[in-house]
DNA sequence: AATGCAATTTACGTTAACGTAAACCCGAAC
DNA sequence: GTTCGGGTTTACGTTAACGTAAATTGCATT
């Protein structure tokens, strides 16, 4: 818990860079009570904590968890670090997204064959127009 | 080009009915600029041609369409009735369309993956808690 | 006349994750 | 001393496809 080695920091502008997103974006992370950097002054100064966490939010709504779900995750870490329970809401939510994805596998499929219908279709009615419209 | 059949017609309700939508939505699709039934007074009556409009936009909206996409396809449609241009343009539609479902479908792969990792993290730590927090 | 159902119009609300503009401050460089 | 590049706050705008509420109308029973 010692603070002789002064941490490294970072400021809005340095973080919106290395992750390729606007600054607008993590105020709105904090608004959403995702972040809470120290300020001095005016202005956000983050610390690795906050970095990673924003790697986090990040990672989440790559993995197509919403602002929310991440932070009540966040919120059980912050009350109880690595408990089962802990554990337990992340499996379940990663097994929930599992099916959704799933689902959304079998629909894309299932649109897929739907287009490739209407596409030899259309091929067909071309291939009609162009040898003199028979019908 | 003879009406002495008498052409069924239906009200709102009835072709919410059918297709298991809200009144509302077909209101909304005529608002968008997808129908225009005859009016008896007030009420909308719905003839057998607006029907099948209607069974369009929702296969429309079925392949991934937005309402914007299936009225320019009406119109196309509507000003050149089966013309190469118009078929050319569907199967532009439906292969772009298709071009992002494949898209689609490799990053829920991807995500899937990623899901697996996380979800087997999880388990390990897991059973390294109930075999008595062992790190 | 009163009840009830179906329909109508108008217009604001919803969801998610920011974008964008306006107006301001602050330290550094010229 | 002023201009410049960040940073800040506040608050409204965006997208899509409707949902929902309110207030009204019309027709058909009862």
């Amino acid at each position: 818990m010692s603070n002789h080695k002064s941490e490294p920091t970072y400021t809005i502008g340095e973080l919106a860079r290395e992750f390729t997103i606007t600054p607008r974006s993590i105020r709105f992370y904090e608004e959403q009570g995702l972040l809470s950097p120290q300020r001095t002054g005016q202005n956000r100064i983050y610390c690795n904590k906050d970095r990673v966490r924003l790697k986090l939010i990040l990672r989440g709504k790559r993995l197509g968890f919403s602002l929310a779900e991440v932070k009540n995750l966040f919120e059980l870490y912050d009350t109880n670090p690595n408990s089962a329970v802990q554990l337990e809401t992340m499996l379940r939510m990663t097994e929930k997204k599992r099916a959704v994805l799933t689902q959304q596998l079998e629909d894309i499929t299932s649109l897929m064959s739907e287009l490739d219908d209407v596409e030899t279709r259309c091929r067909e009615e071309l291939a009609e127009l162009k040898r003199g419209n028979i019908a």
